[in-house]
DNA sequence: AACACGTCCAACCGCTCTACA
DNA sequence: TTGTAGAGCGGTTGGACGTGT
């Protein structure tokens, strides 16, 4: 039988169309069964991929905030490579975004740095948030402490590996967004340390990981959901809805999809 | 105008993790 | 306990675009 070849580049409007579509329907799980349900000739990770990264209603988009870019040097410097964690605190970025942010600008700034580094300079103008003594300065992390209950299930878990507790406090940031970022009990890196890192060549990925996982700062941004591109202006999504079934025929080629058999979960 | 270079970002790949039978 | 499928993650690539020369 002759199976049609698996799409891969670049998604068309149609196919996010489509691919939103389902996933109205299924829900952001079963990649698999939506990809084939759907008839993209996708592959369900390509399916979950756009998603995630681009179709999700809940994306921001456009450039990082100062305060994001603190918060991901603050948080980088925590967990290293762990995209998707550090992206969990920055509502509406995804991994990904967070990612090709990081390559770009801050192997940037840190060849800055390092180019800019005497010999005998050793304090960093990024100074560690649980240093209260240390002055302020522009590019000085503030951030606001919290806990949530994810949060303190892994600094409850920790709390009985380690038998150590985690000191947390706050600050506001003068944007009014609020970051947290909580004290990290033990295998916390300084950013002099995190700039070393990023400076010297034989910097691996998993350099950073090892002694600093054991708790994660809450980012409580205030930011509104900000609609990617094909929900911003493609259409409204609850027009999905009120679409016939012959319409629906034309998102679906086996024209075998019948939207009243699924439910939905929407109001 | 043409070219080189840098930046941005979507997308893919391969691996690991997790849930479940 | 083990095998398997689905899901998630991090690394990497490549094309589009902007900017400087």
């Amino acid at each position: 039988m002759a199976q049609e070849e698996t799409r891969k580049g670049p998604w068309t409007e149609q196919e996010d169309l489509r691919l939103v579509f389902f996933v109205g329907i299924f829900g952001e799980r079963r990649w698999d069964f939506i990809a084939k349900v759907s008839g993209l000739n996708r592959t369900g990770k390509s399916c979950r991929l756009r998603w995630v990264n681009y179709l999700h209603p809940g994306l921001k988009r456009g450039r990082m905030t100062p305060q994001e870019e603190r918060l991901v040097l603050e948080l980088h410097s925590r967990w290293g490579n762990r995209w998707s964690r550090i992206a969990r605190r920055l509502p509406g970025r995804t991994d990904n975004e967070i990612k090709n942010y990081w390559r770009t600008h801050m192997r940037k700034k840190a060849q800055e740095r390092k180019r800019n580094l005497s010999p005998s300079s050793s304090s960093s103008s990024l100074c560690h948030p649980a240093s209260p003594t240390t002055p302020s300065t522009d590019s000085q992390i503030d951030v606001v402490l919290l806990s949530s209950e994810s949060d303190q299930e892994e600094k409850d878990k920790m709390s009985r590996e380690n038998g150590s507790s985690i000191v947390t406090s706050s600050t506001a940031t003068p944007g009014g967004e609020e970051i947290s970022v909580q004290d990290e009990p033990k295998g916390y890196y300084s950013m002099d340390q995190i700039w070393k890192e990023i400076a010297s060549p034989e910097m691996t990925s998993g350099s950073l990981d090892e002694g600093c996982r054991s708790d994660e700062p809450v980012c409580s941004f205030s930011c509104p959901p900000m609609p990617s591109p094909i929900w911003d202006y493609r259409y409204d999504v609850d027009a999905l809805w009120t679409m016939d079934s012959d319409e629906l025929k034309i998102w679906h080629p086996g024209g075998d999809l019948n939207v009243a058999n699924f439910h939905h979960g929407r109001e």
